[in-house]
DNA sequence: TAGGCCATCTGGTCCT
DNA sequence: AGGACCAGATGGCCTA
């Protein structure tokens, strides 16, 4: 039965030091049915592991029952063995998939921190978040393209808002695409209009923006886009979707 | 105290 | 078979 595995195991660092340790693997059980009471309550556990396996004093004790209930015994312990086995073989791999996924989760933070770095800082050193992080990455790579092509246009910023500009839009630019047909998570199913959300806050100052309209509005440094012209920076909440 | 964010564990699935 | 990837669960920490 492996049933002192399954409740001392609590952790995985007891379960893989455990199984470090198998091939002399004996248990609790294992060690009452072999040996006589105790007789003190508070027995060493050393004396418990004397003897080989087969050495038992059973063997000069004749007759047939004994026989068959020595054997039924060895069956018991070799079943006994071969689960706890199996249980601390999937226990080590367990602890190994465990060690491998917190290295991979850490490469993926470390990605992000790199990604982090290389966006536009902030004057409070504010951290974003994985998911701002991811948001605010997709649409500064947009504005940066965006830039770039109205560059190879040769068009002057106002020009090229003009044209850049929905004909029902205020202030506002396009949306960027969403990079998923998930609509939901990028914000666009509740602004089928991209200015829906943008148009209370750069109207009214004083009424900002709540997290569901947009996460950043003018004022925020997220406005700061480096070498993006500046006219088009006031245009930036229809494409700082959020949520 | 509720909610958001995060790290970690875990089992399932897919790939090599 | 073993590793990578993924998503759900859980618990800790922090902030409004």
């Amino acid at each position: 039965m492996p049933a002192p595995l399954e409740t001392t195991c609590l952790s995985d660092l007891d379960c893989a030091s455990s199984s470090s340790d198998l091939p002399g693997f004996l248990t609790d059980e294992e060690d009452c049915a072999r040996l006589p009471p105790p007789a003190s309550a508070s027995g060493s556990p050393a004396p418990a592991r004397r003897g080989a396996p087969g050495t038992s004093g059973a063997s000069d004790v004749p007759g047939a029952q004994d026989d068959e209930q020595e054997r039924r015994r060895r069956r018991g312990r070799a079943r006994v063995r071969s689960e706890a086995l199996l249980h601390s073989l999937r226990r080590s791999r367990r602890v190994k998939a465990n060690d491998r996924e917190r290295n991979r989760m850490h490469n993926l933070n470390a990605a992000l921190d790199a990604l982090r770095s290389v966006l536009p800082s902030f004057p409070d050193d504010t951290k974003l978040t994985k998911i701002e992080t991811l948001r605010f990455a997709y649409n500064y790579i947009w504005a940066l393209a965006e830039t770039l092509r109205l560059a190879d246009q040769g068009l002057p910023g106002g020009a090229a808002r003009e044209r850049l500009l929905p004909p029902q839009c205020g202030p506002c630019l396009p949306r960027p695409p969403s990079p998923t047909s998930d609509a939901e998570s990028w914000g666009s199913g509740a602004a089928a209009s991209p200015c829906a959300a943008a148009a209370s806050p750069l109207s009214d100052p004083s009424s900002p923006a709540t997290s569901e309209d947009f996460a950043y509005g003018p004022g925020d440094p997220l406005f700061s886009f480096p070498g993006l012209p500046k006219d088009l920076l006031h245009t930036t909440p229809c494409f700082i979707p959020y949520h």
